[in-house]
RNA sequence: GCCAGGGUGGGGUAGUUGGUUAUCCUAGAGGACUGUGGAUCCUCCGACCCGGGUUCGAAUCUCGGCCCUGGCCCCA
């Protein structure tokens, strides 16, 4: 028997519709915040990706080479593209620009809890507006769309300048160690990579940095650094607005495009693949040929909210099952039609059994049968009966309408 | 790419000193039952992940692969 591919996953129709509810919900308070939604291409140029992340992520990813003999890769992320759309697309949009989109990425890893080689992702960009109100309001509606999806999780907001700024002095690649080091929490190797390069002054000054709580300290221990009022007006800003988070000067945040703020989100009950969000500022848009432009954005790890929101209790669809005998099967067309109108979910027998063996099979699965036999040809009305409290009428089908459009979902 | 533990009908399972027709539950189909309930009874459907090896004989032992689960790495 064919398998799928590893690391990919079948839905059936239960967790289709919850994922769908926890999509809407999300998109919905995108929608709320003026983000409308976006669609790029599922492959793009391999270059695309590489320009971004640098050429070590073709490891990573789903590469091909067309019939034209072009170098092609399944996108395992969406900013890049998103950022390519606007400069070929939306230069000249009035800013700010506000977009987000849902959609599936590519990743070619070794799958475990939360992480799969098809994985969607939920995001939003702000493009063209530099300033902490910006910065602000991106971290905010990343908050509100977790928030209103149900998922438990931990805020953590950062801002780069001030791990920048102690490492400044420092050769470059040595800078990067340093940063991975604190983004990981792995002191021993930070203090290891610090004095063997003999700058082990510099140890205390990082640790204190990554656990510090408080602006005041992080300017403390990092000294003045330029963004000093974009970061303290944004912070006051997130203040103002009630959110729960903690500051956190430790994020480093993988691959250095990042340019300013940056936050991370993460839930309970996810094992090692616990962080089911992730942002900040950039400029990339020179990078594919536009204009210097400041943008923020983040990305939801949307599967990964879905296993930590677990199986979730749903309101189920009312189901009529419209059951007929053969001198009843033209009529019950019109009578499931009738229901449908009415926004009812409604399913009509298939398999011309008898009336009993329909009613038995529409009990494992509907709230109501409405019953088209002979009789009900005859004298035009239908028999109704609730599968729930055994109560059967035989009323005409508006009555019979009103009656399951009154219900209401289950 | 690395490590650990796994893989028996659609789902869940029993089954090692290697030995007849592979157990049970559930789901599905049909019937008892052609105008009324999920019950009950009967029948049917349906599996040893794939390939090589050892053996008279492999679900069982062995090797390789694939896949699953979790972890490392990475995390855009």
């Amino acid at each position: 028997m064919l398998q799928k591919p590893r690391g990919t996953r079948d839905f059936l129709p239960e967790e289709m519709e919850a994922r769908r509810s926890v999509e809407a919900t999300m998109r919905e308070v995108g929608r709320r915040w003026g983000y409308r939604e976006v669609c790029t291409p599922e492959f793009e140029d391999l270059d695309l990706f590489t320009l971004r992340s640098g050429p070590g992520i073709i490891e990573e990813m789903y590469v091909f080479e067309d019939k034209g003999g072009r170098k092609l890769a399944l996108r395992p992320e969406i900013t890049a593209a998103v950022v390519r759309m606007y400069v070929n697309e939306a230069k000249v949009a009035p800013k700010p620009i506000r977009w987000c989109y849902f959609a599936d990425c590519f990743r070619y890893e070794r799958p475990q809890k939360g992480r799969y080689r098809q994985f969607w992702q939920f995001g939003v960009e702000l493009i063209g507006a530099d300033s902490a109100a910006a910065d602000a309001e991106v971290i905010m509606v990343a908050a509100g769309m977790l928030k209103a999806t149900g998922v438990t999780f931990e805020l953590k907001v950062g801002h780069l300048s001030f791990m920048k700024n102690l490492v400044k002095d420092l050769d470059p690649i040595l800078q990067r160690r340093v940063m991975a080091h604190l983004d990981k929490k792995d002191f021993d190797g930070l203090s290891a990579t610090l004095s063997e390069t003999g700058k082990s002054d510099l140890c205390r000054a990082l640790t204190d940095l990554v656990a510090c709580r408080t602006l005041d300290e992080a300017f403390a221990i990092a000294g003045d650094i330029p963004d000093k009022e974009r970061v303290r007006q944004t912070i006051a800003l997130l203040d103002a607005s009630g959110l729960a988070y903690t500051l956190n000067f430790g994020i480093a945040r993988g691959l250095d495009y990042y340019t300013g703020t940056v936050f991370e989100a993460f839930a309970e009950n996810l094992g090692a693949e616990n962080q089911i969000l992730g942002g900040g500022t950039y400029r990339l848009a020179q990078l594919f040929g536009g204009d210097d432009v400041a943008s923020c954005g983040f990305a939801i790890g949307f599967d990964r909210v879905m296993v930590a929101l677990g199986d979730i209790p749903r309101k189920k669809d009312l189901v009529v099952a419209v059951i007929c005998s053969d001198e009843g099967r033209a009529r019950a067309l019109a009578v499931a039609q009738a229901f449908r109108d009415a926004g009812i979910r409604t399913e009509t027998d298939l398999s011309g059994r008898g009336i009993g063996a329909q009613v038995a099979h529409a009990a494992k699965s509907a709230d109501f049968v409405v019953i088209v036999g002979k009789r009900e040809a005859e004298s035009g009305e239908v028999t109704i009966k609730d599968l729930q409290s055994g109560e059967q009428a035989t009323v005409p089908l508006d009555v019979a309408v009103a009656k399951v459009a009154a219900h209401g979902a289950r």
